[in-house]
DNA sequence: CATGAATGAGCGTTCATTCAT
DNA sequence: AATGAATGAACGCTCATTCAT
């Protein structure tokens, strides 16, 4: 059963199925999961129905891996972020989400899939939706506990505060992403992050909230 | 020629047309939208197709109607929650967001369609979804426009902070749905409070945040 | 079983059936029988489904005495112009299919009902047209014979003759139902007269013939 | 990517599509179009709905390449009867009718597709079908016309007679089609010819019409 | 006689999935 | 590995007909 398949075709397999998948996220983020039909996906890939039910169990399976696979980017993305602050945190803080808002930004049918798409499929998925929703506010979770032992900071409650914090950044992408793209989501940023860090009663000077935005706007980003 | 349009044929209408809505909101919000066959609602509302399309022009015509109907619901509880704010601002606030999330937990079926079921629907419905959501958003904004006016917050601006705060309760509410009914909604009030008056920088002593909880948690809601 | 249904009332009940039975025939003319539900009718005739069922037994019997009424009126309009002739055959002739242009062209609706939406209803209808069809056949194969025996006429099948001959009419009224209706039906009227005149070798004279059809042309006909 | 395209799947696939067709003829002839359904067809044609999707858009998909196809058959057989015309006109007429007519009979279920089925579906569809009539109707008369110049012939209208031409074989046929098959539609040919022959006016001799008639009811028809 | 709410059999159609090639 | 023809369960929806009022 365990055909031997060199390194080589190992790899082309790899590339196709990638390449599936990334074709799907245009689809999907267009027409939605239950507005987009496994041939409207075949055809967009160029390849056949029969290619891709030897790459994928079948079309929710294509879509959980490219659910998982889009999650994983932006936790990372969110991860490094929140990584980068040190002693500064105001600074920190600013830089964090307006970094984070730029990689929506560079990634609207991603979003749009993690968001919208994703939410209310069906009841099964709606539980995997919950746990992956649940890690980012854990990770979350694990920074404010950090700072509330560290710092001056208010946090009557970790998870409801961390919960709180994400809340704001989803509703405000949420509001970019059904609207107009033609504004810039991190137009948004210095409000927000005005916002976030009353809400923690974080200390910060608003040369440092700006000089955080400037920064990352200013840097290229690659992904 | 309008016999039968009589007041009581038409009332006997439209508790039908009532009776169908809440079976179909109990309905939707286990099996979600797309869960969801025509069949499966008239089998609970314990009558006939005939009768479902004699009455909705289509499956989308039913969640229309009943995605109006319970969006209105929740506003008129947002802004009744909202309206008793008088100038001990912290107590008020406390009171309205509790009021707004016992009103959520009494009506978890509801909310979850609102929040869960409505997502992702469609591009045409996504698109009223986004008209409602601003509704709401531009209400609190109001509000918002008027508290600066008056007094000493912090609103960077107005819009975004709108969206932040609605935020807060969406993700809150959102974990609760998602998550095991044992714990109350209600129970998040005091954590989620702090952070948003924190957050408008609005002046507060916690005995009148308490003072607020307890007061609509010990007062009968009738909905 | 038998109520007692006074003159008056039994006038009335006549009336209503006229009615809705008029109604039907320009909704069917218009939609076809297939495009055209019960509903449509009793909205058209300011009506109700149930008072329907009260005059029809159901949809295929409304268009079956609709139909039979039509056949009756344009069976009687063939008869009345064809009776007119005389020893002045050529100009006999002329007149009555003049006249029974005219009579279709007056009638479009019920012409449509006739020659086209009765068509291929269902194969138990099929057999009752074909009846109809037999009928008409069947009176001017009857004249034609009388023509025969009189006249020096060349007709080697009255049976087939007859076929032709109303086939003739036909296929003329039904280019003219299909196009505009800006051309006038008895336009077509020299043209047709000649053909089957010198089909069935009738000696005419085209003075005759002209004659025939102005006079019908500007004889009123109300129908 | 062209791979299944090769000419041997290619031709299963035409092959398919025409059982189908042809099965269909046989299905709707019988039970007319509104009278039979698709699960009628496959079932017939012992395939499955998803088949019969993959190859027609829908069931009028169906029936108006059907329908096409039948009327281009028929249209062949009347050119091809029409074109052996030559200077003996009362002979050529006379085959070309008989021969039209022997097509007819071998193919009755085509024809009382074309003729009844095909009358009176939907608007859109007798639009269609006037267009095809048109067709016939002015290639005959093209016929006449080249008719008129030759030869002693009395056309006072070259449209008219077409249309009241094909209406004496179309109602013929009609009567043929709604009665018992036992006769034989060939019987009929002679006194149509003789009508037809005199309508226009052209000289002939009896013989010459028995002969052509004679000459075609002899020959083997291949279609 | 009149009404129109109620019924449900039955239709056309879609589309995820399979499998022979 | 790749193809796409074949499948059929299952859906949304229509509409002729009934019957309580």
């Amino acid at each position: 059963m365990v055909y031997k398949s060199s390194k080589e075709t190992q790899e082309r397999k790899d590339l196709k199925k990638k390449h599936i998948i990334d074709t799907a996220i245009k689809v999907f983020s267009i027409n939605g999961y239950h507005g987009t039909t496994v041939k409207d996906v075949v055809e967009a890939a160029d390849t056949s129905v029969g290619t891709f039910y030897f790459y994928f169990k079948n079309k929710e399976d294509l879509f959980e891996t490219l659910y998982d696979d889009v999650s994983e980017e932006f936790y990372t993305a969110l991860c490094n972020s929140l990584e980068n602050i040190n002693n500064e945190i105001d600074l920190g803080f600013s830089k964090a989400i307006t970094f984070f808002l730029k990689v929506i930004e560079l990634n609207r049918p991603l979003a749009k899939i993690m968001l919208i798409e994703a939410v209310g499929l069906n009841p099964r998925f709606e539980r995997k939706r919950a746990e992956v929703t649940q890690k980012y506010v854990n990770y979350t979770a694990g920074y404010f506990e950090q700072m509330k032992q560290c710092n001056n900071v208010s946090i009557p409650d970790v998870k409801i505060c961390s919960l709180a914090f994400i809340g704001t950044l989803y509703n405000v992408i949420m509001e970019w992403l059904q609207n107009a793209s033609s504004i810039s989501l991190t137009d948004y940023a210095y409000a927000l992050i005005i916002y976030n860090l009353q809400a923690l009663k974080i200390d910060y000077t608003d040369s440092q909230v700006k000089k955080g935005i400037d920064e990352i706007l200013n840097k290229n980003l690659n992904m």
